[in-house]
DNA sequence: GCGACAG
DNA sequence: ATCTTGTCGC
């Protein structure tokens, strides 16, 4: 499917944008809880900044094996701002998922969804765009307070922002740093963390996100 | 006013 | 994100 977007050029832009597409956000479904494919996106930059390369890799859900997959490079679309993420890589990641032959049940973003300032992180802004499902995982916070987990692979704690619950800290490694998971569009937060662990049966990152990285980085090396 | 701040 | 050495552990 083919995304028509306008994209900002001034923080106050995006920060409009970013309120007229927040409600738009569905945050009622459980989401698919057995998809046969899911997709990982990622982007990798060059040394100066100056060029990009945005990866998206459709995984077998049961198997984790790579069905399908799609690389595009060019420029970063915004400077990168806490909370305006979204506008510096969606322009790229989109045009990957434009290319690619199928279309995934579920979408794995390398970032937030809910747990955001504003509630619209890269999750969030991808799934009302594409229409699709979408979670985010993120390795380090954006907001929100928590108590560390215990030390057990799928154990986990609130992420809140004040009263509200914008995600949850969940050990995907006995002993390992915790990933950040939050809702996008389409999908709850249990399902998010059981797709997430079933993501991530050795690794600490979803094995959606870890593909997509490498296959970004080698892009971005050959151009 | 001073930090913190997805990738 | 990206630049980086050695080091600890399976």
């Amino acid at each position: 499917m083919k995304i028509e977007a306008h994209w900002p050029t001034t923080v106050a832009e995006a920060l409009a944008i970013q309120d007229r597409l927040r409600p738009l956000v569905d945050l009622t479904g459980p989401g698919p809880t057995e998809p046969e494919t899911i997709a990982g996106l990622d982007v990798a930059y060059a040394d100066d900044d100056s060029r990009l390369a945005a990866a998206v890799v459709v995984l077998d859900a049961r198997t984790l094996t790579v069905i399908d997959s799609a690389v595009t490079t060019g420029r970063p679309a915004f400077d990168y701002v806490p909370g305006l993420f979204a506008f510096r890589e969606l322009p790229a990641l989109l045009a990957a998922l434009d290319q690619l032959r199928v279309v995934p049940e579920l979408l794995v973003c390398d970032g937030h969804g809910l747990a955001h300032p504003r509630r619209l992180g890269l999750a969030c802004h991808l799934g009302v765009l594409t229409g699709l499902p979408t979670m985010g995982v993120g390795k380090t916070p954006l907001i929100g307070t928590w108590e560390p987990p215990a030390g057990h692979r799928g154990a986990w704690s609130p992420l809140r922002d004040g009263d509200e619950t914008v995600g949850r800290v969940l050990r995907t490694r006995e002993g390992v740093k915790p990933v950040f998971v939050s809702v996008g569009h389409r999908m709850g937060l249990d399902n998010a963390c059981a797709r997430t662990l079933a993501l991530t049966p050795r690794y600490r990152l979803p094995e959606t996100t870890r593909q997509a990285d490498r296959m970004c980085r080698a892009a971005l090396a050959k151009s």
